[in-house]
DNA sequence: TGTACATCAGTGAACGCGCGTTCACTGATGTAC
DNA sequence: TGTACATCAGTGAACGCGCGTTCACTGATGTAC
């Protein structure tokens, strides 16, 4: 256990032991960290160890090159914005639902858009984090990507369409790729609201196009 | 006449002249260049002035910091996504309508769509320029703003959702901020697509996203 | 028409900064015998 | 149980780079008289 003292430490304090303990997951903590305040760009590899207490090459030992610790920050941010969403789709589900699956299913996908979208507007930096690091749809079934509770972004949107579907407010001939759709239209919602000409959006104007999106995609899908 | 020699020059050839002519022109023209390969974050203000075949504080005289030089910069980067729209407009409008006047403001709205995320397609660097340096709303009626044709892309987009109010297709209570929820949806996808995880899409599935998209869109407003 | 002069667009040099990355190294760990 | 040793996570110093910005300046322009 000695040598463990200092795992998943972030903070910058002095090390008492010559191995760190965690040294990748502190680097990739203090990322999270920077990416919070300032997206993805902020993660800056030299900041990671100096708030790790260690000499800035040590971070080679853990990745390759700064994309490398940028990629496990997104994953990270990734999963933060799956417990976001967890939480509104708790919200709705909690009550063990009307009895009516196509009500049910409709709450269930707003939940989700709900939930994205609240959490692109409390942690703007790792919204960008997560959804503005070019990546691949393939790769979106990750677990690194999971939330706690081990869905990532893409599937919990998947499960709120197959409820669609299973309730037969989506018709079959619409459900293939359904995900891109939906996510499209909250998604742009939240890069323009937080980085974009909707910056200065008063928060009830964003609550309200944040309703009135959902009622599109509602609508639409 | 002899003074404006070099007017408007932008390559990195070297003056003849004390006086360059157009340094703001030649800056905010090598600023777009460059956020055409590397979007927002490649406008270097240094840079810019190297290619002007200008000192560094050169650039002083034009604009107060780096920060106005890329506003300038994201302006020009809408006139030009104006442009692409304008192209998709006037395809559609051209044939002076099918002389119903739903059909052919659905089309509109389409064409502003399409054209919309063809510019994303084909001008990721300046999409990102245009469409994620924050701004406020109200700035988008800015001249600045326009393309050749004289019209912001938010005025476009709003014509086209005028003429679905007149044609009857958008309910009045409808019609209030319905720039945004059409807006919001077509961002998305081009986000997601030119930097997030739809990265790797091919150009088939793209299209396909986009047509549907704008389904999505058209049953929804 | 000619000259003095104010204006201001550009120069040249420097500032402090922080970044990502590479080099040859040292010292703690845990395993094999 | 004790010791030799391979492993490899960290160190220390340095590299080359380019950025935004500020200083005191110079020299071309065009206007007033």
């Amino acid at each position: 256990m000695s040598g463990q003292l200092n795992a998943g430490e972030a903070t910058g304090s002095a090390r008492t032991t010559y191995r760190h303990g965690d040294l990748r997951g502190s680097l990739v903590g203090a990322g999270v960290e920077m990416a919070q305040l300032g997206g993805p760009d902020a993660v800056v590899l030299r900041e990671a160890t100096r708030r790790a207490g260690v000499s800035p090459n040590a971070a080679y030992r853990h990745f390759a090159d700064r994309g490398a610790l940028l990629r496990a920050v997104s994953d990270i941010a990734q999963g933060r914005a799956a417990d976001a969403m967890e939480v509104e789709v708790a919200c709705v589900s909690g009550a063990s639902g009307t009895g009516d699956a196509a009500t049910d299913a409709r709450a269930m996908l707003r939940a989700v858009g709900t939930g994205y979208l609240a959490f692109a507007r409390d942690e703007p930096g790792l919204f960008r984090t997560a959804f503005s690091v070019p990546d691949q749809l393939a790769n979106s079934f990750d677990a690194a990507k999971a939330g706690a509770a081990g869905r990532t972004p893409f599937q919990i949107l998947s499960a709120a369409l197959d409820a669609w579907a299973a309730a037969g407010i989506l018709p079959p001939e619409r459900r293939a790729n359904a995900e891109l759709y939906a996510w499209s239209a909250v998604h742009g919602l939240g890069m323009l609201v937080i980085d974009g000409p909707l910056r200065g959006l008063s928060a009830q104007m964003i609550d309200g196009a944040t309703a009135r999106v959902l009622d599109m995609v509602e609508r639409g899908l």
